[in-house]
DNA sequence: TTGTATGCGTTATCAG
DNA sequence: CTGATAACGCATACAA
């Protein structure tokens, strides 16, 4: 247990140096020495000692997560574990370790940052978030520590980040509705200074724009959060609005599974099954809706690989060219998909 | 940036050794060189470069996680982001890192294990396992590394572990269904090859003896996996059973929330709202059934918080007296179980 | 109470 | 192609 690189020089009779660069692929080597170096690794079974390595490389080959949301969040959003997971996968991959702190409040999230940044913990760090002014980002900007971040930040001059599309998303799948026969489709988002919550709204409106269409004011809500009262409620509004003249939405746009499934609530309470509604982020919860929800697919894992893609690479290579990725969404079609079509 | 202590040594006017003391709070310094040194670690803002720490205390303050699971297991059970959740609290509260690696295949665990260890890049680990003669247990154990396990192990003596009290879970709803007037109760639990799945069983079984009661074997199933599949098929054959002189169940225990979920399934597809039904793990699909599924919560970050602790905690002292911590399950009750009481 | 010297295990520089 | 030797930044035994 425990041997050391002297040993290794020892066994195989050279120095430590000379085993240190078989191990390191250096190219003047004899072919002879670097099997025999080989050799006596595998039989004492020798690792190198990371901490002495990376105060002698002054690198960790390690990448730090800094998470940042309310407790309840991580449990119920499978976003999280994705992501990581994508992570993990990519950072093996290249051998690198990961390294994470939940971070309940705010604040502790910069001071995670402090801590793993000035104690050379780790090399790079991954920020999930799309705060506006984020503390951190202004933080690693200014220490120069490599970062990349899942979510478009605000500003995205000069900074590593992955997000999805989140206008081509809405854009694409009320294009689809439109293309089977919907004529009056209501949207339900998220609160209007996110970002994604504008994408997710101006994609909605640009793909009814591009057919000479445009969602009635009484149809349309962007002032609430992702969840289930809330998009019950709105839905409910649509069904009741007195106004004669507003034809009532046969498809319903929404920026969350929470809100989606709030909707259907509100038609199932209304015994109505004619209104098409699709969800954001294809949550596990979708499927086991009444009926089973569609959704649009955000590629957690991926989103968390390519960011560990970008980080890595910007630590290993100069400076370089990609700065962001857009990873697809995909629609996952189910049966609240599946309502008479609406006559043209 | 980056300053070292030797800097901190030099703008105070001590020796670095001095400066080292201070920072681990060595008995026999002088308040006020203490004062002096502090100062100039604020005003460089100093932070210990951690692996020349490491280097020199040959330990990393940092745990590595070894989850081992099928990716799909990971996005959908809230179990392993709750436990990462409990460790990340409890080794921030103890100036602890923590490292994670998601193995896809069960051979990659052992090789995250070497790995951890073999490079000293953890001082100990915490094992997201329940399998049966489990190759990382025996790797550690071999190796004198500390770790602890979430779940019980087979050979539990001298392992640090963390489990539910998973007997006296389902003891504990049976008993109260048993309270509730029920005297038909079925099971349905998972491979029996599982030690979670034989306790779960067990308390059940236990619980109606203590009432003289027991079981009809149709009325226990413990050959399927923790799905909706299986969870339908089982309450299907129950409802379906020929036998006259059979009472039907009028309550079923399960091992899974999916399986309770396919239970439902399975009544609501034959309209019968006379069955009371509970789940297990209160996975956030348990609020969104209909009806609303009571469930048995796990805790999930208390389990991890208490993996961490104990693992920490023979870290840092001398063999500790604590082996194990069991976690509380607690039941959610929820319409499920809201069915017509039984006549006695 | 404080300073000096040494070692932790590697990598890199510089000779040879 | 290979071997000494000096860092890397910190902690500690030993002196003072």
């Amino acid at each position: 247990m425990g041997s050391t690189i002297m040993d290794v020089a020892k066994a195989s009779g050279v120095s430590a140096s000379t085993v240190s660069r078989v191990l390191s692929d250096h190219p003047r080597i004899s072919t002879e020495t670097r099997e025999r170096v080989l050799a006596a690794v595998e039989a004492l079974g020798y690792r190198p000692h990371s901490a002495a390595r990376n105060l002698a490389n002054s690198s960790t080959k390690t990448i730090g997560l800094i998470l940042n949301a309310e407790a309840d969040q991580f449990v119920r959003n499978p976003f999280f574990i994705g992501a990581m997971s994508g992570i993990s996968q990519l950072a093996q991959a290249h051998d690198y370790n990961v390294m994470y702190a939940f971070n309940p409040k705010e604040k502790e999230e910069l001071e995670t940052a402090v801590r793993f940044v000035s104690s050379h913990a780790v090399d790079g760090i991954i920020l999930f978030t799309s705060r506006t002014r984020d503390k951190c980002i202004q933080y690693l900007l200014k220490q120069k520590c490599p970062f990349s971040v899942i979510g478009r930040p605000d500003n995205a001059g000069n900074i590593l980040w992955v997000d999805n599309d989140n206008f081509q998303a809405t854009y694409q799948v009320t294009d689809l509705l439109l293309a089977r026969g919907h004529r009056t489709i209501g949207f339900i988002g998220g609160p209007d200074d996110l970002n994604v919550s504008r994408d997710r709204y101006d994609g909605f409106r640009r793909a009814l724009a591009v057919h000479g269409l445009h969602a009635a004011p009484a149809h349309v809500f962007c002032d609430g959060g992702f969840t289930e009262v809330y998009g019950n409620a709105c839905m409910k509004k649509m069904l009741d609005n007195p106004d004669p003249n507003l034809p009532m939405p046969t498809a319903v746009v929404t920026a969350d599974d929470l809100q989606a499934i709030g909707a259907l609530q509100a038609l199932r309470e209304r015994r109505r099954n004619d209104v098409a509604v699709v969800g954001f982020n294809n949550t596990e919860l979708a499927v086991y809706q009444q009926p089973a929800l569609a959704s649009i697919d955000v590629n957690a894992a991926q989103l968390g690989y390519h960011a560990a893609r970008l980080l890595i690479n910007a630590l290993e290579t100069s400076p370089s060219t990609e700065d962001h990725v857009i990873v697809p969404t995909n629609l996952v079609e189910r049966d609240s998909l599946n309502v008479p079509i609406p006559a043209r």
